[in-house]
DNA sequence: CGGTAAAAGTGGTCTGACCAAGAGAGTGAT
DNA sequence: ATCACTCTCTTGGTCAGACCACTTTTACCG
């Protein structure tokens, strides 16, 4: 018995969304669009699109399109951390999650992303660095976030996807706490985190995983040497 | 800001569910109908419709219509318990939620019935009357049940009358040998068992609540006193 | 560069038609 | 009385095209 063609299109796009083609927080491609790509009536497209928004999957606004949803966000209602509540420990814990998750993203990312997610990636990279002098300690935060979030993004699993996107925004003060008070102790950008963005960009380029996982760890470990010591010093 | 008229529909329907209007196992009105009742699209009827079968509480067959579903049926993925599992510790163990629930629904259906509900209940009381002679066991079990049912559905207590559903249909064999065990032993319909129905009925008619909760749960006490005798003569 | 207005894009709803599946009624045979 | 079959009607599924309402994007002006 063969399913209805709205309940083909569902698992279609469920199946997008599931794939990491349409990453949480995306515009989803508009119903008028589907009608053209799959060939079937805009009612069809609109019970399917319904049935993924009241299981959650999308958000649907008038006029304003369809978005994918962080699937996780529901189950972490926390507010964004603000940043009086950016202690040491809360920077440390952050720091670990990192490790844990940047390393297996860029992993991941250096085996999985696309052609043109390889190209989203080199050109992040290169306006990271054409950026890299003369921005504030704000901006180069941010700069950091949107490389990393792309390299999520471009692993295609959707869980560490949407766990870096939860972990970016609602922890955005924390991480840039980290980075403003060892800018503030240091009086410089440490040397090191220019050299290892480079040495994860290359392995990602590279395709080579091991090395990708290795350079992001890293990455993340020196800098929490640095916060650590800084710490110490006061 | 308004709601959609879909979610509107949405609501209502639901609403008509809850509040017992659409029973669990009652057809639904069909789409063309309620284009004409609601004054709104079929488009919009076929989505709002839509909503609440991807909720559960209705499932929609092509061509065969959409039926309320039991909501607790999911919950209770029992098989049917077939006439070999009717033992007699189970009999008095269907009996005892017999008398807690049937109390309570004579109770509130006495309160709560509407005109129509009251007429469907005089007409399948005279019925289960007019077949009392010359009928089968079965078809005797079968008219009981029928009649237990409709007060639970008249109770407007969605709760109610999808448990009294449940444990009709899925322990119908354990209520049918309650009945036939008893007439093996005593060689006949026990004489009280057409008096309480007329008790319970004279009771929902003259919307006494507590002389219908009294008598309904009488029934089922005497029918429980009816099987342990019995079951000691053996 | 910022603000505003217009245009374009998007979702929501509608009308009317046609296709496909199932339910119910009627009839005949056992 | 029951079962099987057929036909009709009812029901859901899908479609095309149009229009309304909301949001986003673009262009222009100060």
């Amino acid at each position: 018995m063969s399913d209805s063609l709205k309940q083909q299109l569902v698992w279609e796009l469920e199946m997008q969304i599931l794939r990491c083609e349409a990453l949480p927080g995306a515009r989803l491609e508009s119903q008028r669009r589907m009608v053209a790509r799959y060939g079937v009536a805009r009612s069809t497209v609109r019970e399917a699109v319904a049935e993924l928004e009241n299981r959650g999957l999308l958000e649907v606004r008038h006029g304003g399109g369809s978005r994918v949803r962080n699937l996780l966000a529901a189950h972490f209602p926390a507010a964004e951390v603000t940043p009086e509540e950016a202690t040491l420990g809360l920077q440390v814990q952050v720091l670990e999650a990192r490790e844990a998750l940047e390393g297996e993203a860029a992993y991941y990312a250096a085996l999985r992303a696309t052609g043109p997610e390889r190209e989203a990636l080199a050109a992040e990279y290169r306006r990271m660095q054409a950026r890299a002098v003369g921005e504030t300690t704000l901006h180069k935060a941010k700069a950091d976030l949107t490389f990393h979030q792309l390299i999520a993004d471009s692993c295609h699993n959707l869980l560490i996807a949407s766990i870096s996107q939860l972990l970016y925004s609602k922890y955005f003060h924390v991480i840039y706490a980290v980075l403003s008070g060892t800018l503030r102790k240091t009086g410089s950008y440490p040397p090191g985190i220019a050299r290892q963005h480079a040495q994860i960009y290359q392995a990602l380029m590279a395709r080579d995983g091991d090395a990708a996982r290795l350079a992001a760890a890293e990455h993340v470990a020196y800098t929490r040497r640095h916060l650590l010591e800084s710490a110490r010093i006061r």
